[in-house]
DNA sequence: ACATTGGACTCAGAAATTTTAAA
DNA sequence: ATTTAAAATTTCTGAGTCCAATG
């Protein structure tokens, strides 16, 4: 896999040259973008109707029994569980695989709940408790203000209380996510507070007192000085423009010219106010923490059958100048307020339902237990749903995180017929096939997206597989002493450049020359295809294969194959963390997940390098210590100068140990340097294959997986034995 | 049929915040 | 021991994927 991905410098910088040459074509869609939104919304309220009568049936139908919730107590085993497990046996040997096991793609295997030996359980269960303590829901406990923090830290709580595991409890099927649901709602973002009137406004030289709603929406802007966007056209005609809608009618008229516009005052004062936060007591921020924490406790949680699990996103984003990622056409638009009118609840018929803020009302409260969101509004810039859901530790997201790699597994089962498959349709006589499997090679071979279309003026200019264009590759029949390599050049998710040279096979390289001949720059190279025929067929070769089932299989295969190729267990702990970290950086090199290198990434290059120097500084000395500790135990021949001998040893050792992590954190640091391991561990990596790695090579498990990581995998950390392959 | 749109969910890097280490 | 800086973690919310309803 070395060769395949070999990575630019350059390639961080979103290069503007490339946002160029399809930018001309949309410049004024705001007007039929207006319609559109209104059209959205009608279709929407008519949906809302005809969905709710199948929602009503099948609510019905799962809703009854679950009056005995409320028994928060995870452990605690409860009869419905049972009853539906038993249901579910029954299901299942109805022969061929039940339905739904089949779309999710779990292999029976890894249903049978493992048995753990006790000690190892509870040593576990002990270690979680201690680290958990203070996300545990605490029972609603009125603290006061200041006390909560102190204490949480200090006196472990001891309630014995086990983590659920989910894991080993059957899943509902057809559809149904939950049969019961309690939560308090959202919360939203604090009113807007009016500016002291000493802090003034500008226009043309002359101090203007706006009117509430245009000095909120001029706060945004203030705050955002500092950012280069503000200086961009788009950022600036888009924002003047959606401001001019809160303007007075005599501000509007007044307010002509945002270069006349002088924020100084409000961004000065924003600045010090910030400032002055940092600079607060250590009681007024345990205060703060301590409220936040109460609203956290309050909102931060909801019930779902029997187990009070945590919420994502319980806060409603406030409102604030949207930045979209890259050369975004929307940028500096108002996102706005959301209110409570604007908010969809979902939860359960028989739950308390959440309140609305006094002297307010819900657009709507549904019931709707065939999805797993919380709370929805519709966002203003794009016209797209939001959702509040739960946390990645949540059974709901667990299950189908553990799905997801099930499905991988099953692919890596038929892989290489899919792909013997494919380099067969390099030949076939009808383009479009031609077409698919050149794109499913690259989808294969160089991990990448699927490639949606995407509405043109909405959004930045970014490609994936299907939707790539002729300006994105470059052929090149011959390059560095290797034949057929395609140059990969474009802007992907997120505009992240993507840019890589590829050697290709001889077949491919012809066939991309088809595709190419006579196109301008600017036409899809697959003209004959998009990702819903592409998946059409992926479905055809494996029952629930899509296109991203290839990241996520490539992903964890590559991680695997690199621990194995990597990693000795003569090493030491250091030396194995910096094998995984490598081979974590494989994949997110394979998956192109970048970062901008850190602002002070030089800077704490040079301080680490500093610390080695002294680090070796002292070894030197240590070993001089040792020397004449030697030469003087050689003299004296007493046990009190042999003991000193047998001291200095130790301290070189200890010193050179030292010394060793440094110099691996440095080279760690150094490759890491635009590389972002966070999203492929996350999301890519198969945890159970990290978890068997640690196990079998006594690699703490927190080495590799922090509090949050463990939460959302322990599910892998709880079931992955020393063996286990993917 | 098939293209389009809406909806729900995963995945993404930056920014903000908190924790830890160093001075 | 206190302050400060750096590192680690968490939050935030935008940007994709994919499916199914709709026209």
């Amino acid at each position: 896999m070395s060769g395949d991905h070999s990575h630019n410098d350059s390639q961080i910088d979103s290069g503007s040259r490339h946002n160029d040459s399809h930018k001309h074509k949309d410049k004024y869609k705001d007007k039929e973008h207006k319609h559109k939104d209104h059209k959205k919304d009608k279709e929407r309220e008519k949906s809302k109707y005809s969905n709710s009568e199948h929602r009503d049936s099948s609510d019905k139908k799962h809703r009854d029994k679950d009056k005995e919730r409320l028994k928060l107590k995870d452990g605690s085993s409860d009869k419905q569980k049972d009853k539906h497990k038993e249901k579910k046996k029954e299901e299942r040997s109805f022969d061929g695989k039940p339905k739904k096991e089949k779309e999710n793609g779990f292999e029976s295997a890894e249903f049978k709940p493992k048995k753990i030996k006790t000690e190892e359980r509870e040593k576990k269960a002990k270690k979680r408790e201690q680290e958990e303590e203070d996300i545990k829901p605490k029972k609603k406990t009125k603290v006061k203000k200041g006390e909560a923090v102190t204490d949480g830290k200090k006196k472990a709580k001891k309630e014995p209380e086990e983590k659920w595991k989910w894991w080993e409890e059957e899943r509902y099927t057809d559809g149904v996510k939950w049969k019961f649901l309690e939560h308090k709602g959202p919360v939203f973002a604090p009113p807007y507070e009016p500016l002291p009137s000493n802090v003034k406004f500008y226009y043309d030289g002359k101090h203007m007192k706006l009117s509430p709603g245009a000095e909120e929406v001029a706060t945004f802007f203030a705050k955002m000085l500092d950012h280069e966007y503000t200086t961009k056209d788009v950022f600036r005609k888009n924002f003047f423009k959606d401001w001019r809608k809160e303007m007075t009618s005599e501000e509007k008229s007044k307010l002509t010219d945002l270069n006349k516009c002088d924020f100084s005052e409000m961004s000065e004062y924003f600045k010090a106010q910030s400032e002055a936060r940092k600079a607060m007591t250590k009681e007024e921020k345990l205060k703060i923490k301590a409220e936040n924490e109460r609203i956290l406790q309050e909102y931060g949680f909801c019930v779902m059958d029997n187990h009070k699990e945590r919420i994502a996103n319980f806060r409603i984003e406030p409102p604030g100048l949207f930045r979209g990622r890259g050369d975004h056409p929307k940028m500096g638009m108002l996102k706005r307020r959301i209110r409570p009118e604007d908010i969809i609840i979902n939860c359960s018929k028989d739950s308390n339902h959440p309140k609305p803020p006094p002297g307010t009302k819900w657009k709507e409260v549904r019931h709707d237990n065939k999805v797993t969101w919380l709370v929805s509004w519709t966002e203003n810039i794009q016209g797209s749903i939001k959702y509040i859901m739960l946390n990645p530790s949540s059974r709901i997201k667990g299950e189908k995180d553990w799905q997801k790699y099930e499905m991988a597994r099953r692919l890596k089962k038929c892989v290489d017929r899919i792909r013997a498959q494919y380099r067969e349709d390099w030949k076939s006589k009808e383009m479009r096939i031609r077409q698919r499997a050149v794109a499913l090679y690259f989808i294969d071979k160089l991990a990448l997206r699927a490639g949606n279309e995407k509405e043109e003026g909405e959004t930045a200019d970014t490609v994936g597989c299907c939707s790539l264009r002729v300006e994105h590759l470059t052929l090149h029949q011959e390059m560095d002493g290797q034949e057929y390599v395609v140059e990969f050049d474009f802007l992907g998710k997120d505009s992240i450049r993507y840019y890589n040279k590829v050697p290709v096979e001889k077949r491919v390289f012809k066939n991309l020359q088809l595709f190419m001949e006579d196109k301008e720059p600017e036409d899809d190279l697959f003209d004959r295809l998009n990702t819903s025929i592409l998946n059409k067929h992926l479905q055809e070769l494996m029952d629930g294969l899509t296109a991203k089932v290839f990241r996520t299989y490539n992903a964890s295969i590559t991680l695997q194959q690199q621990l194995n190729e990597l990693t000795t267990s003569e090493d030491n702990v250091p030396a194995k963390i910096l094998s995984y970290n490598r081979a974590n950086r494989a994949v997110a090199v394979l998956c192109n997940h970048q970062r901008a290198p850190p602002k002070t990434f030089e800077k704490s290059m040079q301080n680490l390098q500093t610390k080695i120097d002294a680090k070796k500084e002292q070894l030197a000395d240590a070993k001089r210590e040792l020397k004449s500790a030697k030469a003087d135990a050689k003299v004296r021949r007493d046990e009190k100068s042999k003991k000193a001998v047998e001291s200095k040893k130790k301290a070189v050792q200890r010193i050179e140990e030292q010394l060793m992590k440094l110099e691996v954190q440095a080279t760690d640091r150094e490759e890491n340097k635009q590389i972002a391991l966070g999203t492929s561990k996350l999301n890519y990596l198969d945890p159970r294959i990290s978890v068997a790695w640690c196990k079998k090579l006594g690699v703490p498990i927190e080495k590799i997986y922090n509090k949050t990581q463990r939460e959302k995998f322990a599910w892998a950390i709880d079931m992955a034995e020393k063996d286990y392959e993917f």
